[in-house]
DNA sequence: GCCGTTTTCGGCCCGACTGTTTTCAGTCG
């Protein structure tokens, strides 16, 4: 049981609890330790297993209770309270929460009204006008219902990339390991490291492909195999996902990876610019009639056809083969180019750890510098800060500085954008910080006119320096609000205001559209974990690949740069 | 249910927003 699955119980748990309105406390307790569990790098079953009983207890946010029920989910793969739970409100918990605005306590009344399990029974009741009729409930909420259930449908079957990136690689590396595999490498949507992911393509050469089969289908993490070839199988894994894998010739390997890492309009291009060269490219080769003429690799694919070799991330038929062609691709930021992070909460809000916990961390990361940003008090339920609070944080941080040692704390702060585009706090307080985010965290409901309007008041401020996760999307959960956002890189061109790439897993905008618009403009950027634990400066890869994938180059991005030469790019 | 160099019991981040209601429950963050 991996801590993952550990973690989605203790979070079930708690809405079972809060369905049946047990105390708030109780329930914040199995969410604490869920989170905690969630962030942990080291496996919990490790743990268990060295140091026992006392071990799982030492797990901050665990205490007796819940080591117990961790125990017996490790011991025995299963938790007879969970089990009871599940059995006295069947539901299909998964699919329901994922509709925004219901919540526990709206799919318990549902349940014990109308019967609705399950998504469709949901979708049933609301379209035949059933929850309406219901106490407490009105035509709006259902109407909000259907939206939630059509945003869901829409991104069924997808899964956020940062999700599933932990487990492809622990697979990967698992394959390249056997002595029977030459390479094996993911390919598909993954290899291009878009946002979501449908299903996950691994590519393998080896001699003995029947060997590779029977070990890719009896991996522990397979629910379901749909079919099992000389060369090719497809499973399911108990996390939902679909994965392909495919055995190739070592002299196809390069024509095999191009073709199944995409994206297909990508492949459709390339394979228009073999047949005008009098070529044929196929997942075998590039042949001239019979005759292979490349393929062993990518990049000998790429060169036979006079181009350039394409990065991955740019393989979506945007311009990328015209410009491999040209020599004119831009020269992408690398994955070890960023020097600092300019979004870092703590526990002086809803972060997990002290200042100096996450510094440490940071450093770990290979970074030389991170702003401090937490919350502002409007903000409440993050226990925002006042003036007097930023003050004193202020002070520690300079203490920090005085005592810590290859590392730099910047002063900072994610100041809650209002309504009308004033910010929560008086300009005199934060105009003393080093670096001021603004970033916008409820109404999200406004017209496109006004959204635009308030998100460039706060920009115009002279002492924003970054405008935090610009549109407020949540992946596969929430759309981005309303917003122009060709009129917030205007102005964010016009007032000097660095956009984020937020690296957060489900955030990650701007998105790469609107990074290679921003970037086009010359708009600056910056690429921030948003890290709310010391696990979540992992998550920077996430935002360089997204960085990628809009086209940038290491001069776009205002953290990869040393600290005073970054500092130029703030207001 | 967790936590503790003020506490082993009594705290535990809680306000904004929405939609339903005429004072509040549920959700979100």
């Amino acid at each position: 049981m991996k801590n993952a699955d550990i973690a989605r119980i203790l979070y079930d748990i708690a809405i079972y609890l809060e369905m049946q309105g047990e105390n708030v406390f109780k329930i914040r307790a199995y969410e604490k330790a869920a989170q905690s569990i969630e962030g942990m790098t080291e496996d919990v079953g490790d743990v268990y297993r060295k140091g026992g009983f006392a071990s799982l207890t030492s797990i901050p946010g665990v205490g007796p209770g819940i080591a117990e029920k961790i125990e017996e989910l490790l011991e025995t793969g299963k938790l007879e309270y969970y089990e009871k739970l599940k059995k006295k409100i069947p539901v299909d918990l998964e699919g329901l929460r994922r509709i925004e605005g219901v919540g526990p306590k709206t799919i318990l009344v549902l349940y014990k009204k109308l019967k609705v399990q399950t998504i469709d029974d949901l979708e049933k009741a609301a379209r035949a006008g059933k929850i309406r009729k219901l106490p407490g409930f009105g035509e709006k909420t259902e109407e909000n219902i259907l939206k939630g259930i059509e945003f869901a449908k829409k991104n069924s079957g997808r899964f956020v990339l940062g999700h599933v990136l932990p487990l492809v690689n622990t697979i990967e590396k698992r394959l390249q390991s056997l002595s029977y595999v030459q390479k094996a490498i993911v390919a598909g949507s993954t290899r291009r490291r878009k946002e979501t992911v449908g299903d996950i393509d691994i590519l393998v050469v080896s001699h003995e492909p029947a060997k590779v089969m029977n070990y890719f289908v009896s991996m522990p993490e397979v629910a379901r195999i749909y079919g099992k070839g000389e060369t090719k199988s497809t499973v399911k894994l108990s996390s939902g996902i679909d994965v392909d894998i495919r055995v190739v010739e070592e002299r196809s390997f390069g024509s095999a990876l191009n073709y199944f890492t995409g994206s297909k309009d990508h492949n459709i291009a390339l394979r228009r610019i073999a047949i005008a060269q009098g070529l044929k490219l196929s997942e075998y080769g590039l042949f001239r009639g019979t005759k292979q003429v490349a393929g062993k690799t990518e990049e000998d694919v790429y060169k036979t056809l006079g181009l350039r070799y394409i990065e991955p991330e740019l393989r979506e038929n945007t311009g990328e083969l015209e410009a491999a062609r040209k020599n004119a691709l831009p020269k992408l930021i690398g994955y070890g180019d960023l020097k600092g992070d300019l979004q870092v909460q703590t526990s002086w809000t809803d972060g997990a750890h002290t200042i100096e916990a996450m510094a440490r961390a940071a450093q770990q990361a290979g970074l030389a510098y991170i702003a401090i940003t937490d919350h502002t008090k409007s903000l409440a339920m993050t226990g925002g800060l006042d003036e007097a609070k930023l003050a004193k944080q202020g002070k520690e941080i300079d203490a920090l500085n005085k005592r810590l040692d290859g590392i730099t704390l910047l002063k900072g702060a994610e100041v809650n954008i209002m309504k009308d585009g004033k910010l929560d706090i008086a300009d005199k307080a934060f105009a003393q910080l080093d670096v001021t985010g603004a970033a916008a965290h409820s109404h999200f409901n406004l017209s496109r006119a006004e959204q635009t309007q308030r998100i460039i008041a706060a920009m115009e401020n002279e002492h924003v320096d970054i405008l935090f996760h610009p549109t407020g999307r949540i992946i596969l959960k929430r759309e981005a609000y309303d917003v122009d956002i060709e009129a917030v890189i205007d102005a964010a061109k016009r007032t000097g205001t660095v956009l984020e790439i937020d690296a957060y897993p489900d955030r990650l905008d701007l998105r790469d559209e609107h990074i290679r618009l921003a970037v086009h403009e010359g708009v600056k950027l910056a690429i921030d974990s948003d890290a709310h634990h010391q696990a979540h400066f992992a998550h920077l890869q996430l935002g360089v690949a997204q960085a990628r994938r809009g086209w940038a180059e290491k001069k776009d991005i205002i953290n990869a740069w040393p600290m005073k030469q970054m500092f130029k790019a703030l207001k």
